[in-house]
DNA sequence: ATAGGGTTAG
């Protein structure tokens, strides 16, 4: 029996016992909602309002959250449209935040002038949500005006709506700006917070002002505003990419001092940082300690490391580990396949590979472009050009759209096996298909030409494309120590 | 209603 129908025999009885009270029907409308039976749930509104009894905006708005949440907008406008009563603040909010979710800030800001023609006056969480959406589509300037607007409507922004302008104004690479304005907030009456000061933060890591970060962090200890996970995990993050991992181990082995935790991405950071160096021995260290310490590897995790196993010609272990992923409760994604895949393919095992390939489509998982430019890399590397051709054309036909490395690779497969004409039919293919060929392109090309025995031509093609700029001077000087 | 989301192909 589905639980709908558990769940509208429980209704039935209600009714019985409770006269045509809307209460136990807030409930249910709800539990429909959250396991996404909105249908079930419309059924349900739908007696209520029958009965006679007049909904409460609670009960529409579950309603209407409901529809939101499983991407329903258009029936959520419909119910906005159709209730008994009047729709209040909240009801607004939450299609407000659903339309600014999926890139309609027009229609949002439509609905908003609906909302002001009912006089149902927007609060700062409605002016939150569109200045952020405003940021994102617009830019901050014209956000701004919306701030305005939003303060001369005797509204009075909050740390939230500062830190979505200061975010806004930093993704715009303005970090100068975002700093004044982070100074001025106490000015304007709001105290910046946590999360302030980490959007300030990750914009200077990603812009490699470590000094000022530093200084940040400090003046954010000595303000009294606790740093989070977050915060920590920013500036690890900026470490390992820098390569400093024994200063990205001294913070992470700070953080409980500061009453955090670390979690998951702080650590993974490190794992990489050391697969990169290839200290695989350094990184099942770390991943020993998360664990000893209950911070259980995920599936970036995993991902990180199936990667450096690959890398390190381990491929027989990495296809262990991803068959027993599953019992360890960490489910592959489409990037795990795809590193496996990859590394079978380079090992010269691409039948084992295209296994793989069977083997995650009956999991569900769609591949994409890197898993077939992959293994069409994997056949043309085996010499099996012609195979790798004709599982290029079934792309083709079930509408995959080859990108330049997967060219490439047939490219590179015609040219080994001294069929450098062919090569060069398939970039005429390539172009005709609106496909921009790339450096790699014409270097296969090149090197493709040499082999045959075209050194001159091979060399005037080089000095010909190297002049018009399409292939730089330094990729030019490797391909003529290829030859 | 706001910040960290890291990992894959030539």
């Amino acid at each position: 029996m589905g639980s709908w129908r558990k769940g509208l025999s429980i209704l039935k009885t209600w009714f019985t016992m409770v006269t045509f009270g809307y209460y136990p029907c807030t409930s249910l409308i709800r539990g429909f909602c959250r396991i996404g039976k909105t249908k079930k749930a419309t059924r349900v509104m739908e007696i209520l309002e029958e009965s006679g009894a007049v909904p409460d905006v609670i009960t529409y708005n579950v309603l209407i959250s409901g529809y939101c949440k499983s991407g329903e907008i258009h029936n959520a406008l419909k119910v906005l449209d159709r209730m008994s009563v009047a729709p209040d603040v909240v009801t607004y909010n939450t299609i407000l935040r659903t339309l600014c979710d999926s890139g309609k800030l027009k229609q949002a800001m439509e609905v908003l002038d609906q909302q002001l023609q009912k006089e149902c006056y927007p609060d700062v969480i409605t002016y939150t949500i569109l200045i952020e959406a405003t940021c994102k589509e617009s830019g901050v300037a014209q956000a701004m005006k919306l701030l305005d607007e939003m303060r001369t409507k005797g509204c009075k922004p909050d740390v939230v709506t500062y830190n979505v302008l200061i975010n806004g104004i930093c993704k715009e690479g303005r970090l100068d700006e975002a700093i004044k304005f982070l100074n001025y907030m106490p000015s304007y009456g709001c105290q910046p917070n946590v999360i302030t000061h980490n959007i300030i933060l990750r914009s200077m890591c990603s812009t490699g002002r470590w000094m000022d970060a530093e200084k940040l962090l400090s003046e954010m200890l000595r303000k009294g505003c606790s740093p989070s996970v977050v915060t920590f995990n920013i500036l690890i993050n900026f470490l390992c990419r820098k390569g400093l991992l024994g200063r990205a181990i001294d913070i992470l082995e700070k953080m409980p001092k500061h009453g955090c935790t670390p979690n998951s991405l702080s650590y993974n950071p490190l794992l990489h940082g050391f697969c990169k160096e290839k200290k695989m021995d350094r990184a099942i260290e770390y991943l020993e300690i998360m664990v000893s310490r209950g911070c259980y590897p995920d599936i970036v995790t995993y991902n990180t490391l199936l990667t450096a196993l690959c890398k390190d010609g381990k491929v027989d272990i990495a296809v262990e580990i991803l068959n027993q992923l599953s019992s360890k409760g960490c489910s592959p994604v489409l990037i795990t396949y795809n590193t496996v895949i990859d590394g079978l393919s380079k090992m010269g095992k691409t039948e084992r590979a295209m296994q793989l390939l069977f083997e995650m489509r009956e999991r569900g998982l769609k591949p994409d472009i890197i898993t077939y430019s992959s293994l069409v890399g994997g056949l043309s590397r085996e010499g099996k050009v012609e195979e790798a051709i004709k599982f290029f054309k079934d792309l083709e036909g079930s509408g995959i759209r080859p990108n330049a490395i997967t060219y490439n690779s047939i490219m590179l497969g015609l040219c080994k096996a001294r069929q450098t004409d062919r090569a060069i039919d398939f970039l005429v293919y390539m172009v005709s298909k609106g496909c921009k060929p790339t450096e790699s392109t014409y270097t296969i090309l090149i090197e493709g030409l040499a082999y045959e025995g075209f050194t001159k031509e091979a060399l005037d093609l080089l000095n010909e494309l190297c002049s018009r700029g399409v292939v730089k001077k330094s990729s030019a000087e490797q391909v003529v120590v290829r030859f």
